[in-house]
RNA sequence: GCGGGUGUAGCUUAGUGGUAAAGCACUAGCCUUCCAAGCUAGCUAUGAGGGUUCGAUUCCCUUCACCCGCUCCA
């Protein structure tokens, strides 16, 4: 990241370059949107709570990302839409599941830190070169994974080898975690100058630990989930045998994940408690590229129809070595936050798993979890899975950034510019006055609006004060109730990012506001 | 996890080893016919714990949280 460097040039009409986190963060309590956890108590690292603004917002991304899932998905190549279900499973589940799914015991990272330059290692990445008659005269020096020979060529003779002979002649070149810690204090750590620096390597478990028994004595250790996908696959079965889906469907579920993340930063980005939104898509082995190309571009198609902006997104695809082992392609969708500008933070992870979740379930619970196709002479395979993995509040975060609107010449100085359809509330009612007939009209018209939409009915304090307040929570339309009103039926709309205003009827008023969140 | 920084009201800031001050915001009332106007009143703070002291918001220690950098993110 290279947020330090500072453009040669500075373009006053790029407001959006001076938007700090700071500010962002400093409006979501102000105005109810998100609130450290646990705030009376001092807070709870990596712990957010949702205000009823953030709820509200919250819930509109994740009912729109549900309606785009489950009850209208998407048309797919064939021309006719494509099948998906939904599902809610539990958090806590059998442990068993995480030692299939890998969470546990498997590929948790054992990490190394280097006592004199202070660095952190994954352990599995840094590799040694041991002398072959495993001299201890001369420091092994040891080395990141990818290092290129001539680099390492260079630190052997700082370290006093002669380099005469080809390295692999001299040295066993092997991985840090292949060797016992007594050999540590003849290791040189890859960035240190004295040898002997590096710690035995920690053992971490991402995942969240709970007991499952009311006594001390019958509790078992259980795990809090690290990923709604495992609830998916887990109930692969249970879906097909009872709602006559075939292949190519979806199951799609939304929930909350936990990950004790070793170093939660950047307000709601990286927690430990957090929610997602994730569809598995069943295909046959032989569909699952085009697939992955179809769910690519749609789930693009999703994030800007809610008002991300082109600029702001990146569809970037993972390096070879950048994958895991299972997966066949994966395709991060990024978003420009303003603490990864100019570069782009994750959002949303679409993955081509292959058969590797349903291979561990099947191998780890003993059922068969084969697909019987008829319309493949009845051929008789494991389905291969693309997966969208979005996160729900790094969705709210990015919409919360994009929205977020300096504007000077306003009395809030600020604006949330969030699309109608993400919009905590869609349009407040504000009786000019707070005396004669006009609360009344407006109250009437608020009942009439709720029973529709989110609306805000707000009666006190003048006009100038109500409109600022509704900027900044993000409210896209205010009808203000006056005399002409009661004389003629007529309200005025002011709009949130224009703050133009024009007069509409009374009795138009739902209908202008259905039209405008469904553009 | 490491290093650096910060912590006084919702926000921005003041101040002091001895009763914690103000502006804005917020709430109520008055006033007000379209963008935080005015008048009156009100609410709210030294992150937490311990130590030194007659007395600590101030000095010391611990801890918690946040920010920046590194590390990490199966």
């Amino acid at each position: 990241m290279t947020t330090s460097a500072q453009p040669a040039e500075k373009l006053p009409s790029q407001q959006t370059s001076t938007i700090d986190m700071k500010d962002i963060v400093a409006l979501c309590k102000r105005r109810g949107f998100i609130f450290q956890a646990s705030d009376i108590y001092g807070g709870i690292n990596g712990f957010w709570d949702y205000g009823p603004l953030g709820t509200e917002l919250k819930n509109n991304l994740r009912d729109y990302w549900w309606k785009s899932m489950v009850t209208t998905p998407p048309v797919g190549p064939d021309g006719h839409p494509v099948q998906i279900v939904g599902l809610d499973s539990a958090i806590i589940q059998n442990p068993e599941v995480w030692v299939a799914s890998g969470h546990v015991g498997g590929f948790s990272d054992p990490m190394v830190d280097c006592r004199e330059t202070k660095k952190r290692y994954r352990a599995d990445h840094v590799r040694v070169l041991v002398p072959k008659d495993r001299s201890d005269n001369k420091p092994w020096i040891s080395f990141m994974e990818g290092m290129e020979v001539n680099e390492r060529a260079k630190k052997l003779g700082k370290a006093g080898y002669n380099l005469s002979d080809p390295e692999d002649a001299i040295f066993w070149n092997t991985e840090l975690i292949k060797l016992p810690y007594e050999d540590y204090e003849n290791i040189l750590a890859p960035d240190a100058k004295k040898k002997g620096t590096l710690t035995d390597p920690k053992e971490f478990n991402l995942l969240f630990e709970t007991g499952v028994g009311a006594s001390e004595q019958d509790r078992t250790t259980a795990y809090l989930r690290g990923e709604t996908a495992q609830g998916i696959f887990i109930n692969y079965k249970n879906v097909m045998d009872s709602s006559r889906v075939k292949m190519p469907f979806g199951v799609a579920q939304v929930g909350k994940a936990f990950r004790n993340e070793v170093n939660p930063r950047n307000f709601i980005f990286r927690s430990r408690e957090f929610e997602q939104m994730e569809m598995e898509w069943f295909c046959h082995p032989d569909e699952a590229s085009k697939w992955f190309d179809f769910w690519k571009a749609e789930r693009k198609k999703f994030w800007e129809s809610i008002g991300l902006s082109q600029d702001n997104i990146l569809m970037r695809d993972h390096e070879a070595d950048e994958l895991v082992f299972y997966s066949k392609g994966t395709c991060d969708i990024e978003y420009k936050y303003p603490f990864t500008a100019p570069d782009f933070g994750e959002l949303e992870g679409i993955a081509n798993r292959g058969d590797y979740d349903l291979t561990q379930h099947q191998e780890h619970s003993k059922t068969k979890l084969e697909y019987l196709d008829p319309e493949r002479n009845n051929e008789k395979y494991l389905p291969h899975v693309i997966e969208p993995a979005a996160g729900l509040t790094r969705g709210v975060l990015a919409l919360l950034c994009e929205a977020y609107t300096i504007d000077e010449n306003r009395p809030s100085g600020v604006y949330l510019n969030f699309h109608p359809r993400m919009a905590p509330k869609k349009a407040a009612i504000l009786p000019l006055m707070a005396k004669g007939e006009q609360p009344e009209v407006a109250e009437k018209l608020y009942m009439e609006l709720r029973e529709e939409f989110a609306v805000d009915l707000d009666i006190k304090q003048n006009i100038g004060k109500r409109y600022a307040r509704q900027d900044e929570i993000g409210t896209p339309y205010c009808f203000t109730i006056d005399d002409e009103t009661l004389a003629d039926g007529t309200v005025t709309v002011r709009e949130r990012n224009t703050m133009a205003q024009e007069r509409i009827a009374l009795n138009e008023v739902a209908k202008y506001l259905r039209e405008k969140i469904k553009a």
